[in-house]
DNA sequence: ACTTACCTTTGGATCGTTCCAATTCGGCAA
DNA sequence: TTGCCGAATTGGAACGATCCAAAGGTAAGT
């Protein structure tokens, strides 16, 4: 168990009631507006609410009815744009419906994450959005929230495909086609050496978008060296430190689909470091359309997620969730867009 | 009132009692980890609470013993990076506690704050940690909370200040040593012809950071021109807009110490568009060092915040506070840093 | 006067937990 | 046998709201 804080004596239904001579009964009936009440009653009971500064105590409430006005909100890194842009869209769309958010954040680990859920769960949530830390796996969570509340899985999926990870709703980005699309747009700018660039590939989302791109290649008829394949940490940092990968062997690329905006960013630093001029010299597409997208040098090519726009979509998938628990579970995909900017440029003339 | 949400029947302490055939109120010691009870007695509970998969209801402790486990976290823009990562640190702290972040986005509207502080409070929080959205009053936001839960302010001062502003605790960031400490760093430079962009100058924070320039100005004995003092939304998009104005008149500046990191990065895009290429023709600072302050083209010199640090201390701050609720209350100021990159060059040779 | 109806109000039980005073029980000394 | 002690357990009353069946009051219909 743990901690508790004293709270000071609040004013209650049973102080309401005594003030203007009715019953707990009454009051109650006046602060749910219900039409049962007369009006001079009622009047004179929100004159004695306002006197008192009452507030209400929907936990007590929620006890009694055995209902939930909040919802927990669980991610991986908040301190990720793309995560904090979904979280102000869940919340805007939470708090709209009357619900408040429960947030909690994992920092990317499984066992936070465990501990993350039961604490919140305690707090009796009506439902879970979860955006998974990188190593969770499906048992676990099953493990930690029960079949009895309703989760939203958001962006990755769990590792272990149980029977009961079927049970869950999702929403996914769509990976495949927008790297797809990413590609296409590469090879109909006249580049026929094209890498894929950064993420792991045991992360569901980067094997999609893998995928994507192989499809795309293969489709016009291109064909792909296998060093163009370039795995690294999601990072800039770490994005700038392999580029020289991409210009060791002897078919070089004049192209890369980035596995996502950071990735590229990075690369647009190693591509610089290496005189190089992103952009100019040689094209590249992110992923994720984050602010700093559009302000690079050059502005980067890449797709446009919505995070804000997907988390008020979570947020309502959930909610219609909790209006029909039995209904099937669905697997909903989010489209991506391509926006397209200036660092996909043509391939350098010969 | 709104919204509820029905869940389905609850594994409760009678259903574990009845399980083991002893009483609800065993059962709760064992659960509170009392030494009182029997070690076979524990074990056996132990087993059943497992096996029926019982969940902690914290909401019906907390009304039993008047606690709360809970903290409002109310923000003027979660979307903002630096606001995110503060929320991050604020919700590290405060799980590591034990207690659970509600969270409440305004985004920037005082109407909607008075709206989500009333949502929130009625989940009867221990306390609130407040960014207040741009226009909001000092008595709006004391009618909404009331005197009885200890509030937090960050980052901004509020409208209006009353007798009663000062019972709340604060955290502000050092805006006027920041400032000054930037303009005093591109004096050192050799600029001479410096502006300052950016920000609306009834925002406490910007009247502070203007204020902090002005000083270094003034101490260095160099002149400042009116059009050198450009206001403008604190976004990249309206910065970049209002670049030209720097360059429209006759004293033009080489360096500009800007409001913060957006406005920052908004007045490189603009330079660029004016062919001017920031950290060689012209140096700039910004304020914040969020994240992609570092990977900027310029990297960009800037007055490092630590937000994810500020989140922590916030969370320390008030749960300090909620341990001694009659100590008098504390205006912390945290200190920031400047970290000086490239963009902050000297002037050009002419 | 008596039934019937409607409008309004109400007491008491209840949600899941904790607190408190009281109880049970075995052992041990007188 | 009785009495007392400590250790372990327990029933019932809270916390602040809601639900429900029932009651009070007024007005109309017969």
């Amino acid at each position: 168990m743990s901690s508790h804080t004293p709270i000071g004596r609040k004013i209650t239904l049973n102080d309401i009631a005594a003030g203007c001579d009715v019953s707990r009964a009454t009051v109650s009936l006046v602060l749910r507006g219900s039409p049962l009440v007369n009006k001079l009653t009622r009047a004179r009971v929100e004159d004695e609410l306002r006197r008192q500064g009452y507030v209400y105590n929907r936990a007590a409430a929620n006890l009694r009815r055995n209902t939930s006005s909040s919802i927990a909100l669980v991610l991986n890194d908040l301190a990720n744009p793309f995560f904090a842009e979904f979280a102000a869209g869940v919340d805007e769309a939470l708090g709209a419906a009357g619900f408040v958010t429960l947030l909690g954040c994992t920092g990317e680990s499984a066992a936070r994450e465990q501990a993350v859920l039961g604490s919140l769960l305690e707090h009796g949530p009506a439902g879970i959005i979860l955006s998974p830390a990188e190593h969770s796996e499906a048992h676990q969570v099953l493990a930690a929230v029960g079949r009895r509340v309703p989760l939203l899985l958001f962006n990755r999926e769990l590792g272990g495909t149980l029977p009961e990870y079927a049970h869950w709703d999702q929403l996914m980005l769509d990976n495949q086609h927008g790297a797809r699309l990413a590609t296409e747009h590469l090879i109909a700018r006249g580049h026929q050496r094209i890498a894929f660039f950064g993420g792991h590939h045991d992360s569901s989302s980067c094997r999609q978008r893998l995928a994507g791109y192989l499809d795309a290649m293969r489709t016009a008829g291109l064909r792909t060296e296998p060093h163009w394949q370039v795995e690294c940490a999601p990072t800039r940092l770490d994005a700038a430190h392999r580029t020289s990968v991409l210009f060791d062997a002897t078919q070089v690329p004049t192209a890369a689909v980035c596995y996502n905006d950071a990735v590229a960013l990075g690369l647009m630093l190693g591509l610089n470091q290496r005189g190089l001029r992103p952009g100019r010299d040689f094209a590249l597409t992110g992923f994720d359309d984050i602010a700093e997208a559009a302000l690079g040098m050059p502005p980067l090519t890449t797709l446009s997620t919505a995070p804000q726009e997907r988390g008020r979509q979570a947020a309502q998938l959930l909610m219609q969730r909790l209006q029909q628990p039995q209904a099937a579970s669905q697997q909903t995909i989010a489209p991506v867009q391509l926006v397209v900017r200036e660092s996909s440029c043509p391939p350098p003339a010969h």
